[in-house]
DNA sequence: GGTTAAGGATTAGCTTGCTAACTAAAGAGA
DNA sequence: TCTCTTTAGTTAGCAAGCTAATCCTTAACC
């Protein structure tokens, strides 16, 4: 096994980017699993915790999400009991969502999943490192944001 | 929606990553979506241009996913026809895979969707900048590799 | 040699992401 | 006012990741 990995060329910084973005799903996974959440749950909790009552498109536009998975993300945690939806009474066309208490129960537990990567994330990279690293990364998600929905934008329009 | 953007605090380095992560996977699909392919099979391919005929697990161990994974996308990918699968005949556990004539005809352009996602990445960051980003990120997923791994390692001991 | 353990792949069933196509509400303009 | 466009969500259907459980082959051990 290990032969095969010395055959690799370097990876590129995509590939590499790549490949972390998926460790770091699964490791939140991981920590998550133990309070019955998924991991993409987490982050929408942690966002709601902010903003209670923010409308499904606020939930998607800051995580980056399109409306058929905050949907049906948004569905499933209701159906587990982590969420209430109800439309906004003065414009039908929202629909608002609130953490149940079940939710701000676990607020704590939450939070502290997310401290936890830090940490560990903390153990190994010093700060100037970790402070590049931000860097970079905002630059990166700025970059991406930009074409990515750019691109969708322009496919709307064409 | 930019007031809603200031309310937030400012997003963890995992948060950072996560959300990171599933841009470049965006991204990487539009890029791939021309030629027909998924995102995660370009890898795929650009991993066999280099060692045609490795076995599913191989494969798996370089690019940390598991064995149903495995199974899964490379089942479509040979319905597709951009490889082929089959049993190793010294060891019949194994499964071996091999490029087809049409995927040996997109190396180039797969080679090329890589290549362009990198320069992109050069014209945001510096050399200096690069170079630490791609140090970090080789630690976090060196650390990630040993802890996810090994969590799933603990589970099958215990 | 025969039984048992380990290894590799598969299946079933889940979450999360996507696009395309649709519904329904609100706003704009003739 | 009535039509038409824009906006927000939903549904359907796919890819890709996961775990748990299963199958078959090989290796190991008595």
């Amino acid at each position: 096994m290990e032969k095969l990995t010395e055959n690799l060329q370097e990876p590129t910084l995509g590939q590499l980017l790549a490949q972390v973005s998926r460790l770091i799903g699964r490791h939140r996974q991981l920590k998550l699993a133990s309070i019955g959440l998924h991991h993409a749950q987490g982050m929408i909790l942690s966002l709601l915790c902010r903003n209670d009552g923010m409308s499904q498109m606020e939930l998607g536009h800051a995580l980056h999400i399109r409306p058929p998975t905050a949907t049906n993300t948004l569905q499933r945690m209701e159906r587990d009991g982590w969420i209430m939806r109800q439309r906004d009474p003065a414009d039908h066309r929202l629909v608002r969502v609130y953490l149940s208490d079940k939710a701000k129960d676990f607020h704590e537990e939450i939070r502290l999943s997310f401290h936890e990567l830090d940490q560990e994330l903390n153990s190994i990279l010093d700060a100037q490192e970790r402070e590049t690293l931000r860097a970079c990364l905002e630059k990166v998600n700025d970059y991406l944001t930009a074409t990515v929905v750019k691109h969708v934008v322009d496919e709307e329009i064409r």
